[in-house]
DNA sequence: TAGTGGTCTAGACCACGTT
DNA sequence: ACGTGGTCTAGACCACTAA
């Protein structure tokens, strides 16, 4: 790995400029430069940066200011701290594979008009079986729900979901659109929800998916189980979503973390 | 939601106890309070933090090292800051759903003896098909590979990768197990990766699939391609991994205090 | 011993929201 | 006018690394 240490005798010309009257936070504008010199490949892994003294002398700011700037490549994944040595510029993380699924739903793919049918909706006494998964006697009163959603009216996920019902809240449809597990619970339990378990498995279209979603029998889809919990740990809902595997795909991104990057700017664009 | 100020007349009660002189830093101190009373409830969603002034002087520490306490907590997300107005308890992100990959190739269900075989492994030219993905000129040197991943011997995993063969390294049956992609294109192409891009999809086994995996023509199963990039967003590999959907599961934890929950869950399933 | 990052202080001034 | 969080300073002392 390189061992160019980017200050010794080049430090003054590849000190950034700061502008300390610009209504741009010094922290953000040094932020900003670390973040172009790492992403354009001028500062590679493994490099040196310059000391925290080095910086606060030679630009004229506090020594805090600087630790903010790198504390914050830090947390976005782009620098690492040893003490007693110095900051070094990451390897990126190529191998963090993460799926976010609500990205997904907003998929511009997905664009048009979304509506949601409620197939069925009404308070049932839980049987054994879904006593078991929620954790509670059978025989409690539930709500229970079935939902497609479609999209240019093709149908694109099916929802099937059980939520206590103790809160005997009067369920109205509008509401049911584009509802979560979640919000339905926060609805219609006392029990506050504070947790969530999400299970995702692939799967053939089975029982009355194929036709509620209008795919043949067999054909792939995405198989999610969602159990949302209180704060002690009980059971308050559960639910089934059946994704039509030709229609849905998750997408990952990694490198930089490129997460810490956005909050970082959604948090100056805010401010 | 609550708006009860945690601070008024109950100031001096609901202060933490600080120990300047522990070798545990008083912002880890901190913090940690703050954790545990945003994760018992003590602390609701909406609830007002006291004031960094109210902390400084009653606890007889810097306000800085109060923001430093006030900056984690929201960088984990349990608290938002207003300017003017306060710091407060945020609500717990129950619809964040990412599932996490490398997790799950760690799953106790996996454990045991895990072999990889390398099925095929040339470098090739690539033909029209692939030079297209590779987005590379016709008849470009590339190491080719398929992988099978099992897990006491049965097939699990099935990988198919084309790498830029740039550098002309040899190619090692031992360093191909539990090789990811970024790090085969690490090894034999000169351009460093810098990025990727995975998409998940849920598919049935088609061509030699069933039978490298065993299992029948059409069973479900995880899809997944990956396109390794350089920092010039040159594509520099390209593989897909065909996931047997029987065998993997993918979870997603969201809310507040994940590890208690899965804490409590092993204690379930082994009871 | 000199240099590095880690923690912490006691102020300062500012922009913003509420009263 | 007042209180809040946001930015920034100019120091201090410490623990760790390396020569």
């Amino acid at each position: 790995m390189g061992k160019l240490v980017y200050g010794d005798s080049a430090d003054k010309t590849k000190m950034p400029e700061i502008d300390k009257n610009s209504f741009v936070p010094i922290y953000h504008q040094l932020f900003k430069h670390f973040e172009k010199l790492i992403n354009t490949g001028e500062l590679a892994p493994g490099d040196m940066l310059p000391t925290e003294m080095d910086f606060s002398e030679q630009l004229g700011i506090s020594r805090m200011t600087v630790r903010r700037v790198i504390s914050e490549l830090a947390a976005a994944g782009m620098v690492y701290t040893v003490k007693g040595k110095g900051t070094f510029v990451s390897e990126p993380k190529l191998d963090e594979i993460t799926f976010n699924l609500n990205q997904n739903l907003e998929d511009p793919e997905l664009a048009g008009e979304v509506s949601t049918n409620l197939l069925e909706c009404r308070i049932v006494k839980t049987d054994e079986r879904v006593s078991r998964r929620l954790g509670i006697a059978t025989g409690t009163r539930c709500l229970f729900c079935r939902i497609v959603t479609k999209n240019n009216n093709i149908p694109m996920l099916y929802k099937t979901i059980y939520s206590l019902y103790t809160k005997r809240a009067p369920v109205i449809e509008n509401q049911l659109k584009d509802m979560s597990l979640t919000s339905i619970a926060l609805q219609h339990s006392k029990n506050n929800p504070s947790r969530t378990k999400r299970v995702l498995m692939s799967s053939g279209a089975r029982y009355d998916e194929p036709e509620v979603l209008q795919i043949e029998p067999g054909a792939p889809v995405f198989f999610m189980t969602e159990t949302v919990y209180d704060s002690g740990n009980k059971t308050i809902a559960w639910g089934k979503s059946i994704y039509r595997g030709d229609k849905y795909r998750f997408v990952s991104y990694s490198g930089w973390n490129l997460e810490a990057l956005k909050k970082a700017e959604e948090e100056y664009d805010n401010a």
